[in-house]
DNA sequence: GTCTATAAATTGATAGAC
DNA sequence: GTCTATCAATTTATAGAC
């Protein structure tokens, strides 16, 4: 199972326990949460159902356990950004990382599980929701930030909006196609439109220099 | 159970029949697919299990069902925008009519059965992306398409990228927080907020005068 | 078509030996 | 900690009477 970006944290616990919590994670991103059984992961991880209890109180507390390891996988993910190139090329470079992680297989199920499943467990989506999505929004916020600084980003818009916009304008209609799993999937075109579209949005209303931007749209969307 | 601005459908089914799927519709939505057994729904239909099944071949068609109903519920929804009010005031109204849409409590529910389930059902994630997104994005880019014509908005990008740029500045945070059930929900000042500032972000990216929109960005974000 | 009763399988979780 | 074996409850789905 491809795990997209994120490679598996060495935390200190059991050989058997972290077996459980790989096999876990397979499953529960293969299958969802409800059509996993514990018999399965048990047996995926080639121990016993009773070993399985023995580490996790509940089926309820080994999801947990994923999804909050599934936070601190993305938490050791985000990467630093530079301010010495052109703020629509930094624009292009963000948005394209970020959309690009955010299709992974990895993120999608956790997206998809943590949707499905998360009114069920209240704490978990708060944590969740601050691992997650609070994080990246407060990493892009201190890149616009420092560029609505410099003078290259329009300074009257609070600097979370502008993010949040910019994380917006990114997901487009890739993400949802990936997140339903809609045939086709989209193809590195339909990717690299996506962020030049965004990109070229976002310029236009957070540009420092205004209307000043130049260059015709592509041809029609590829997707629909 | 609230579901939102739809209303059910009249469709030539046996009594039975139409108090299973409705019952079904509402256990669907209170607590998701694999929550809800065929007892509870026989139970709450009012009839026996043998009768649910008379009717349903199984889970699954009941469920396939339960969304098929729903996609022609959403398709009757579409309403007529008029022309004949100033371009960022008529964005301002229809985006606000299409958060206000999208996180009703029907609109949710789909949107997480969908998301959580519809992998296991191509056939209904294809009918569903028809229905909704598709459907919902050509209103959006049909709107787009005659103020550009009018010379209201720029004309140099596709008009169904111009909707979805839209459509993705509105659903914002306050769209994510209601789809995952985070605590505290927004408040109808978050909604307006939300509005306000993808309503200016957009007239600023697609507006056809340019860099001459005037107006200061509010305080920060309410949502942290 | 509709019901009551039940089959057949799977589930989450545990007892008790080692 | 780890295992085998099992419990008790729930699930989907069906048999058979009316």
């Amino acid at each position: 199972m491809d795990t997209g970006t994120l490679s598996p944290l060495d935390t200190t616990v059991s050989p058997k326990q972290r077996a459980a919590l790989d096999a876990a994670a397979r499953l529960f991103m293969a299958r969802g949460y409800a059509a996993v059984s514990m018999d399965a992961v048990a047996k995926e991880a080639g121990i016993s159902k009773a070993t399985l209890y023995a580490h996790f109180a509940s089926k309820d507390a080994l999801f947990a356990a994923f999804v909050e390891e599934r936070c601190r996988m993305l938490e050791a993910d985000t990467q630093a950004v530079s301010h010495d190139v052109p703020v629509e090329e930094a624009v292009r470079r963000i948005g394209g990382f970020w959309l690009r992680f955010m299709i992974t297989p990895g993120a999608i199920a956790v997206h998809r599980i943590v949707m499905a499943e998360g009114w069920r467990f209240p704490d978990l989506i708060n944590a969740f929701y601050r691992s997650g999505p609070t994080r990246m929004k407060a990493w892009l916020a201190a890149w616009v930030a420092e560029e609505q600084r410099l003078g290259r980003l329009r300074n009257d818009v609070p600097p979370q909006e502008a993010a949040w916009h910019l994380a917006s304008l990114m997901r487009g209609e890739v993400f949802m196609r990936v997140a339903l799993g809609v045939q086709p999937p989209p193809s590195e075109a339909d990717i690299e439109h996506t962020v030049e579209s965004a990109t070229r949005a976002f310029i236009r209303s957070y540009g420092a220099q205004g209307c000043a931007m130049g260059g015709a749209a592509g041809p029609d969307s590829p997707q629909g």
